[in-house]
RNA sequence: GGGCGCUUAGCUCAGCUGGUCCAGAGCACCUGGUUUACACCCAGGGGGUCGGGGGUUCGAAUCCCUCAGCGCCCACCA
């Protein structure tokens, strides 16, 4: 049976059985009724229409180790899956595939396009749902949840309804950033900026009358973006200013208008940049309608929401896109000798998170939230600790945020999403506004039937933020809320800590009582071997079903856990998939080949406990014993501190450092029986506990192939069905012994300094030799005689003795103990040879490093030659020289010279 | 303009509370290998002034200062 076993792992036949079997098993359920302890992870809800990246192979890796981790420790673990109705990114998806048919939204109408929308979701959506079971996230699928859900749209109305109720929603007419493509408003934090190259353009306006203080008819601003000047209220500059002081209170003749518009004083000026006086447009720019607002100016708006030019400009301008507009608002002033003149200037311009459409500041109604009461439990749940961040440094910007937090945009004019629960009345002269969390078809005030709902949607994170616990059920108080609830570790990426992280902490505060979440753990972002972010426009990205497909969902988990320190940016190259994945796939295959070995060797009887075998355990077995204790204590406390790409190497480093390149080979001849039957039920014990303790603390990373040796392992501790529902580990004290252990580590030294003897004399790898060790204490000296046979197999040493022939020839090296191990190699290489062979190699490194010296000395190669050829070739010299005393000591041991 | 992070072997990176993980791992490279678990392997090897400079300390890759380069976040400089 052992022996049909193929010499290679091949994850393609056994992940997709075993995964199905697992969920059937319902190892991935979770049970509110029970009676153990919870451990909750939700999951960052993908976008229903996206598939499966690298980014969240990494992301969504990193939970499902941490619940099954936390569910072998006994937890009752809840992984709570879903997607998001992303809302300005899928209505873009549906509007570009109508788009290619020639049509558009406002064709199909806004009933017609919703259901557009869903069918498309339910065809393409979920498909990322699928592929997160191939790298073998153990979610409770039943639990799925999708934001647009029935129960997450009743969590959506009531956050609203309570929100307004209290005071905290409000609507009004205020800037926002507006995107003129998706032609929808946006949060702050959805308008990013960008570094764009642009011009500062220094206009005059004309005084209205008389001049300023140096005899000119005008005064000069500066401006970024000339054609918003049509929409100028007033111009203005610092209080404080000597320049233009005479000038406030007078007014100025805004140029292609005919309008007079004043000059005010402003604090909000600054003197130093530009001219000093700056053109006021409320319509167009945040702060300038700050500032309005502060002199009681009116409000222009001049663009349409496409960004064009309205009907409000002179006809020259009318119906201009804003760049175009740009153009000619410039020609314009030109032309009437008004452009002073055009400066480079780079500045940070806002762009739509979604399409990267130049975002256009513009006045208009909507909702708003009052950010700054919900802030400020969050802010002290982080400050009084109850919020912790990894890495820690990320708490300070998520303090930054709350402490300087503004009223959040939650309107968009989209068609898909959650419908604004607000009806108007619209009977003649009634004008009642109803906000509800029922629908509403008759106005409660005037009984008229005239109502309409607010054509606007909600911003797709207000449904997100509620995400901890309208998954489990609220606002309905049900077992799984009380039972899950609070969450214990949310793990996602830094770019949506304020979209989503901190939203949700202000959300779980204010609705359910209480923080959602006690660790925020964030990992990087998986960027090419260039440094870019993978995307699929630069088709730079890596098809993590690929990889699952080429090497294993394992190959795939062990290389994203253990190349990402938290916070830490990971780089994969997309070009060279065998480079990244290989050693994960190399992993698995090792582990399956230990598996192997185990079956192979064991043999069929029953395999005794530690316990049944007692005090026969020999040196080697207290050592393997010895450092997997250890190595469980490391493990584990990686895992509690979130560094799991430390968890992951660390078993990597015990299983094929300790356990596979020395354990096995100390236990091979044990096995066969060579040292007797105790010796071999002592090995038998030891190989089969410490592989299944091995294999419990390798599971979170590697589940697929960990579960199929564990299962064919002759024994299990304990009745456990699945390695998944297995205990974890406890480090055991008792096994720990540090004499041990110092111990192997100077055997482990003698071992690969014999080996390196051998290499360095050429001595044939099947031969044997002689050791002679002198001056070892007793110590060394029993450490040898129990280690006979593990010498003769792992470094082929014989006849070893701790005296030494006097004016015998060979190789010899001092230990770190200060004992002298010497190999005698007459009759074991061919000693004339041998001799022979390092003359010739010393006299041919003696010629080169000659020509080297003389090339040095040179001087027109040292002067003319680059500085960095001339280095090299000193470091040749020095090289060489090294190499030339190495080779003539060897010689000198051979010649006998003792 | 503020704040933060990074810079360790050719490449990708570990290195946690200054002192046996203190110079490491994997990959790449070179040499050798029919030791029946594994060539997706085994053994050996070369290769680093831990970005530069200064300081604290008995001791610094690790703490402090400073300079340089790269990156991220925040910000109303039109």
């Amino acid at each position: 049976m052992a022996e049909t076993l193929p010499p290679q792992y091949d994850p393609s036949e056994t992940e997709g059985p075993l995964y199905r079997w697992w969920w059937e098993q319902g190892f991935f359920r979770a049970d509110p009724e029970s009676s153990r302890e919870s451990y909750t992870i939700v999951i960052p809800p993908p976008n229903v229409t996206a598939v499966l990246h690298m980014g969240h192979g990494l992301n969504d890796t990193l939970q499902d180790v941490l619940i099954r981790w936390r569910r072998m420790q006994g937890y009752e673990t809840l992984w709570q899956p879903g997607t998001d109705h992303a809302g300005i990114a899928t209505q873009n998806v549906v509007e570009r595939r109508l788009a290619n048919e020639g049509r558009t939204r406002f064709d199909l109408g806004r009933e017609a396009f919703v259901d557009e929308v869903w069918s498309f979701v339910r065809e393409t959506g979920s498909v990322i749902i699928d592929q997160l079971r191939a790298i073998g996230c153990s979610c409770d699928w039943d639990r799925t949840r999708f934001t647009l859900d029935e129960g997450l749209s009743r969590a959506v109305r009531e956050v609203f309804v309570s929100l307004y109720e209290k005071g905290l929603i409000y609507r009004g007419n205020y800037i926002i950033n507006w995107c003129p493509r998706c032609l929808t408003a946006l949060s702050d934090e959805e308008a990013e900026p960008e570094e764009t190259a642009g011009k500062l353009y220094h206009l005059r306006y004309p005084l209205a009358e008389g001049t300023d203080a140096e005899g000119r008819p005008y005064l000069v601003v500066a401006t970024t973006r000339p054609e918003t000047m049509l929409g100028d209220i007033a111009v203005a500059v610092h209080p404080e200013d000597g320049r233009y002081r005479a000038l406030v209170g007078r007014e100025v003749e805004l140029p292609l208008t005919g309008r007079r518009v004043p000059i005010i004083a402003d604090d909000y000026v600054d003197p130093e940049f530009g001219t000093g006086a700056v053109k006021i447009t409320p319509g167009h720019d945040p702060n300038d309608f700050e500032m309005g607002r502060r002199h009681g100016l009116p409000v222009l708006n001049v663009m349409t929401p496409e960004a064009a030019m309205d009907e409000s400009v002179p006809g020259p301008f009318r119906g201009l896109d804003r760049f175009e507009a740009r153009r000619a608002v410039v020609q314009a002033l030109r032309e009437q000798g008004l452009l002073e003149r055009v400066d480079e200037h780079t500045h940070a311009v806002p762009h739509c998170y979604r399409c990267d459409t130049v975002v256009e500041p513009r006045v208009s109604e909507q909702w708003f939230v009052r950010m700054q009461p919900l802030a400020e439990p969050a802010l002290a749940a982080y400050r009084e600790g109850r919020l912790h961040f990894t890495p820690e440094r990320f708490g300070k910007i998520y303090e930054h945020w709350m402490e300087n937090i503004r009223d959040w945009c939650i309107s968009r004019q989209l068609w898909w999403g959650h419908r604004i629960p607000v009806w108007y009345c619209r009977a003649p002269g009634c004008g009642e506004m109803i906000v509800s969390r029922e629908d509403v078809s008759a106005c409660p005030k005037c009984g008229g039937t005239e109502v309409e709902q607010d054509p606007d949607v909600l911003d797709t994170w207000f449904s997100s933020w509620l995400w901890p616990f309208s998954t489990l059920g609220w606002p309905e108080e049900t077992p799984s809320l009380r039972k899950f609830y609070p969450t214990d570790t949310l793990v996602t990426a830094p770019e949506i800590l304020f979209f989503w992280v901190a939203r949700m902490v202000m959300a779980g505060i204010e609705f359910v009582g209480e923080i959602p979440f006690c660790d925020v753990v964030l990992n990087g972002t998986v960027r090419d071997h260039l440094g870019r972010k993978m995307s699929k426009s630069l088709g730079n990205g890596i098809d993590p079903l690929l990889v699952v497909e080429r090497f294993g969902a394992d190959a795939l988990r062990y290389t994203v856990v253990s190349g990402s320190a938290p916070g830490t940016d990971q780089y994969l190259n997309y070009e060279n998939l065998e480079e990244a994945f290989g050693p994960g796939r190399n992993f698995a295959n090792k582990l399956w080949n230990a598996g192997r070995f185990a079956l192979m060797n064991v043999g069929d009887e029953p395999v005794p406990s530690l316990d049944e075998v007692g005090t026969s355990i020999e040196f080697a077995d207290r050592w393997i014993l010895s450092r997997l204790s250890r190595a469980t204590r490391e493990i584990t406390e990686d895992l509690e501190r979130f560094r799991l790409n430390e968890a992951a190497l660390a078993g990597y480093r015990f299983f094929w450092g300790d356990l596979a390149d020395w354990y096995l080979e100390m236990v091979k001849p044990r096995l066969r029986g060579e040292m007797g039957e105790e010796s071999r039920q002592a090995a038998r014990a030891t190989l089969v506990t410490v592989l299944d303790l091995t294999l419990r603390l390798l599971h979170p990373v590697t589940p697929f192939i960990t579960e199929t040796v564990w299962q064919r392992l002759p024994r299990h501790r304990g009745d456990a069905p699945s390695l998944m529902v297995a205990q974890w580990p406890e480090p055991v004290p008792a096994w720990e012994d540090d004499r041990v252990e110092e111990a192997v580590r100077e055997l482990q030294e003698l071992i690969g300094t014999v080996r390196n003897l051998r290499a360095e004399y050429g001595v044939a790898p099947g031969q044997r030799v002689k050791l002679r060790v002198v001056g070892a204490g007793d110590e060394t000296a029993s450490l040898l005689a129990s280690a006979r046979r593990t010498l003769a197999d792992l470094a082929r040493v014989e006849d070893v003795s701790a005296e030494r022939v006097e004016g015998e020839v060979g190789a010899s090296a001092v230990l770190r103990s200060g004992a002298e191990i010497f190999l005698p190699l007459a009759g074991v290489i061919d000693l004339d040879r041998e001799r022979l062979r390092l003359r010739g190699e010393i006299d041919r490194l003696r010629g080169q490093l000659a020509g080297t010296e003389r090339k040095l000395a040179n001087e027109s190669f040292v002067s003319r030659a680059p500085a960095e050829v001339v280095q090299r070739e000193r470091d040749k010299v020095t090289s060489f020289g090294e190499q030339v005393e190495k080779l003539e000591r060897t010689l000198r041991a051979l010649e006998g010279a003792a």
